[in-house]
DNA sequence: CCTCCCAATGGAAACGTTTCCATATAGTAG
DNA sequence: CTACTATATGGAAACGTTTCCATTGGGAGG
């Protein structure tokens, strides 16, 4: 047909004022059976819905929530948006979703679209929560948000993982395994302040358990370049005996490049990633790493953004150490002379014959504690 | 402050009337150098932004695009969702989300739900294209829309991977491998057409290349009921060497359920996936599976609706056989007697020591490099 | 029979834009 | 100096709702 049937049509079809076929519409105010019959037999015959266009321009709230986050690929946000998505379209609202690629100067303009599209509130995850020109104008125009994953400024609420906390938790479980000497390996170190939390954290417990201060290896994807740039790094710091991936993708993919290297781990390497995908439970050996709730993060600043937006009481935020926990894994083994087979931490039994060579498994006989 | 400026706020801060700031702020015809700096200076100091409702209303047209999916825990609609997003970002659309959760029943809520918002166009994958009741309606509606994933009903076009064709392609790669008797492993088939399209494929080249109908086994979710679920199905079909796994998930996840039922994957079981997704090749044994490319579909599809939507000529669609290729990998092995070296398809050399043993396994006891 | 009140209804304003049209002003060609 | 044109400007309508307010009519109570 030509254009959609408006509120207009279905009143003159009923033989009304838009008036009253807005009240029985709605059923807001008096009309009599009659009425009603006639309207809704008008809106039906026209096939009429409303259009949120007009009632968004009259009550000037769209009941949209605008989204931004770097990137989808990563299951982490993947997960998280898809929480605040249901809990969004459980409260009748709907979901914009942006996603920046990581690159803060589209943080600015996102925002900026948002605000034109009258998003009834925004829900975001920033490169850097302390300077961001984004969160600044969201500030300035008073649109009820949550951040998302970045650690709150002085004062503010925010959903996020203590990656602090976390990140010494990972030196914890590495000092409880021996090992002394150990590596950083991030993605994506400049673009967000969440890698960079992790290290700090990573290397100031390390720091208090009297361990080497960990050496940092940043890399820009985690494709095959990987392999040549471990391959440098663990030459240029042949003690190593143990890298933190600042997420599971960097993680695994390192156990692969270890694996080309003809590097066992966590044999002669151990490794923890940070994040708790699913799939780190399903390789061998399995990751281990921090479990994040991501999912759960999502929903609940959600729904901080909508009490923002009704103005009720917002929910809870977890306690900061109740943000992740850490899952032992086949990746990282006690480092001890003969660690063979003594307890090695596994989260199941593993069938696998431990006993496997790899050509030139030297390194670790020459670093031992 | 209190409620953001609007025009008219600016045209009177001017000094001028409406129609006048219109035109300066838009640059839209006339204007004197001085009308103009006054109006500029006005919208700089009350920090004027248009407002897109007003504009939408009058223009009867939202620069917004409705996405549907079943979820974006999934990484393959995450992908093509990210490249769907990126596509109408670059044409100043605004896309909004929503996730069914691969409840059919909700499409046609979520469906409704953008025709409210008066969407320019929808993207969507529904459970099953050819009976849906909100493709119906954007039907219906008249909604510039493309499918996405979806085989397209007679005559239309859409964008997705031709499932039918590439699990053919799977049945082919174990016949030249001389498996016979195979399984076919999925979740959630009676939601998702996908699905089906890949067993009805499987099975129909495997019909005629002479193999016995595939096996088949459900499952409800890719947890650890798996292993168990497994091992019945292996006990009731003790001829089977190998099982095709509806994606790549569940391809890992049968990896690891075979891990620990002890049967060597590919020694004793072949397995190959669907997906392609980046994990499939940082494991050992990688994955053998059918790679696609989301990201490349749902910015293919993504342009198609804008096509529809300014009337210009939409993109070519992918010939049916280019929208996936299959990848061999370290998971599908050659079942022959001694199977030492011949042609063992592997993505890459592997360093591993093939030595590791299992209880039965008996055959494939080399793997070189 | 007259009031009063309440239910039912419709007209119109308002929300923020854009754009058509009319008007006013200046400059130019005759 | 007159007419004409091009440029600059503002008023007002339209887009689709909701809601305030006024109007109508009928029933009940006096």
């Amino acid at each position: 047909m030509g254009q959609a049937a408006t509120i207009k049509d279905v009143a003159q079809r009923a033989g009304c004022g838009v008036a009253t076929a807005s009240r029985v519409l709605n059923d807001t105010g008096p009309a009599s059976a009659e009425m009603r019959k006639r309207v809704m037999a008008a809106a039906d015959a026209l096939d009429f819905q409303f259009s949120d266009v007009g009632r968004s321009l009259q009550s000037s709230t769209t009941r949209t929530i605008g989204c931004i986050v770097p990137s989808i690929e990563n299951p982490v946000y993947a997960d998280a948006v898809q929480g605040a998505q249901a809990v969004f379209l459980n409260a009748g609202y709907q979901m914009l979703l942006i996603c920046t690629n990581y690159s803060v100067e589209s943080e600015i303009h996102a925002v900026r679209t948002l605000i034109a599209k009258q998003v009834d509130g925004i829900l975001l995850t920033v490169g850097d929560a302390q300077n961001s020109e984004g969160l600044d104008l969201i500030r300035r125009r008073q649109v009820p948000h949550s951040l998302l994953f970045n650690a709150a400024p002085a004062g503010q609420r925010s959903w996020s993982v203590d990656d602090h906390a976390a990140a010494a938790a990972v030196a914890d479980a590495f000092a409880e395994n021996n090992h002394a000497h150990t590596g950083f390996l991030a993605l994506n170190f400049l673009s967000s302040d969440r890698a960079r939390h992790r290290y700090e954290g990573f290397a100031e417990r390390c720091a208090e358990r009297g361990m080497a201060p960990p050496a940092l290896l940043e890399v820009d994807d985690d494709g095959l370049d990987l392999t040549a740039r471990l391959q440098d790094f663990l030459a240029a710091h042949p003690e190593l005996t143990g890298i933190f991936a600042s997420n599971d993708f960097l993680a695994l993919a390192a156990i692969r490049s270890a694996r080309r290297l003809f590097i066992d781990v966590p044999g002669d390497l151990s490794i923890v990633g940070f994040d708790g995908i699913k799939v780190g439970q399903m390789v061998e050996p399995s990751l281990a790493t921090i479990v994040t709730t991501p999912r759960v993060l999502g929903a609940g600043a959600g729904e901080t953004v909508l009490s923002m937006i009704d103005g009720s009481a917002p929910p809870d935020v977890p306690q900061k150490d109740q943000t992740f926990s850490f899952r032992a894994g086949g990746s990282l083994a006690p480092l001890t002379a003969e660690s063979k087979d003594d307890g090695k931490v596994a989260a199941f039994p593993s069938p696998d014959d431990p006993t496997r060579k790899t050509a030139k498994s030297n390194r670790r006989d020459q670093h031992e504690i």
